[in-house]
DNA sequence: TTAGTTTTTTAAACAGTGTTCAATTATATT
DNA sequence: AATATAATTGAACACTGTTTAAAAAACTAA
């Protein structure tokens, strides 16, 4: 059935057309700002029409953040290049920090705001897969700088939360605007020196 | 003049009511969930009102964010006992995280949403002062952990920043849902186990 | 080509949001 | 008691996400 095809590749456009809207928008004007309307207005269609495409608002966001993660996961595929863990570790957190600050929008999607976390709850979805495989990542990392002798005496999974949580923790902070605490001039600079104390620190244990 | 005594506190103890309604709902409704007008009801006022005692949400947003601040001094004046340094330190994480996990609601408000930040910029008021003065306190304990021969080759801004960004980067994931990336059973002492990690390493370097 | 069926899309409505402001009510002063 | 001042309201405005009956379009079969 050719026309069959046809009608369910329009479906898949108007998804994509949908998603690429909200997309540019919340680069544009920002995540709060972006209202359904919005993005009905921009693919040209009336705001009904986003409801036979996706459940809700959350939806629309949690299928953004897992294109977040796929853009995170392909940067990150360089570092299978490096063969020593300790600096595989590092380039991951300095990747990390990278795409965080440079789509803060995304980062904000992925990791702060509470829309796909509620999507996963509305829908009985147990596993929040994106941020488990991205976590395993890291923790396979570290696991291996562990095997070479490094970070003795502490265990594997706590380890990781909580360096996942200082790079988490310094762009969340720059993100959310935390980081007027410093000097205005040393802003932007605060979580590049901050990683390199970080970096200073695991290399020390 | 009598009266116009009688005036001012009749407007601090409106200003109050909204405040302490304001608050009580964020516990009840969460942060996202209270409106103005929920506000408005509880005092038994019109909507209308509360725009004559603050100039918006943010600045209603802010000024509980100013009492959460004055709370969490209060909570961390007991360090002043605690001679050690290193030890003062690391006291000083406990009760932060402590703070932030049975008072999510008010962290959410201090360190994670735009509002406040936002009334500080609408304002054109230049610093963060409740940010700077915790940051402060942060910075003169490891300080005296430098004076005492810790943190050997760190810069102390940024190395403050960095310990700082640890503590919030793990409890801002557990805060916005982000810790379903582990065992569902472990999830509740991971911010646990990965501040005393943490701790660990601090001891190390 | 026409008639009937199915799918797609829309417009309007609902209940809510923050915010503003003219009109009203209450209080204080002369 | 009349006037001036301050406090409060209610309705309106321009939005928000979401639902749904109705209209339009597309497809199928005679």
């Amino acid at each position: 059935m050719g026309i069959a095809d046809r009608k369910i590749r329009e479906k898949e456009e108007l998804t994509r057309q949908i998603l690429d809207a909200a997309k540019a928008l919340f680069i544009e004007k920002g995540l709060h700002k972006t209202s359904i309307r919005n993005i009905a207005d921009r693919i040209e269609y009336s705001p009904g029409i986003i409801y036979h495409y996706f459940k809700d608002k959350n939806e629309i966001f949690h299928a953004i953040h897992t294109e977040g993660f796929i853009e995170l996961r392909s940067r990150l595929q360089v570092l299978a290049s490096v063969e020593n863990p300790m600096e595989r570790l590092k380039a991951l957190g300095t990747i990390y920090i990278q795409f965080a600050l440079e789509n803060s929008d995304m980062y904000d999607l992925m990791f702060i705001i509470e829309a796909p976390m509620d999507y996963l709850n509305d829908t009985n979805t147990p596993c929040w897969d994106e941020g488990m495989s991205a976590f395993d990542a890291l923790k396979s990392t570290i696991k291996e700088c562990m095997d070479l002798g490094h970070f003795q005496g502490q265990e594997l999974e706590p380890l990781t939360f909580m360096i996942w949580s200082t790079v988490h923790g310094m762009v969340s902070l720059k993100i959310r605007q935390r980081t007027n605490v410093i000097d205005p001039e040393e802003v932007e600079h605060i979580v590049d020196n901050a990683f390199k104390a970080f970096k200073i620190m695991l290399d020390k244990v």
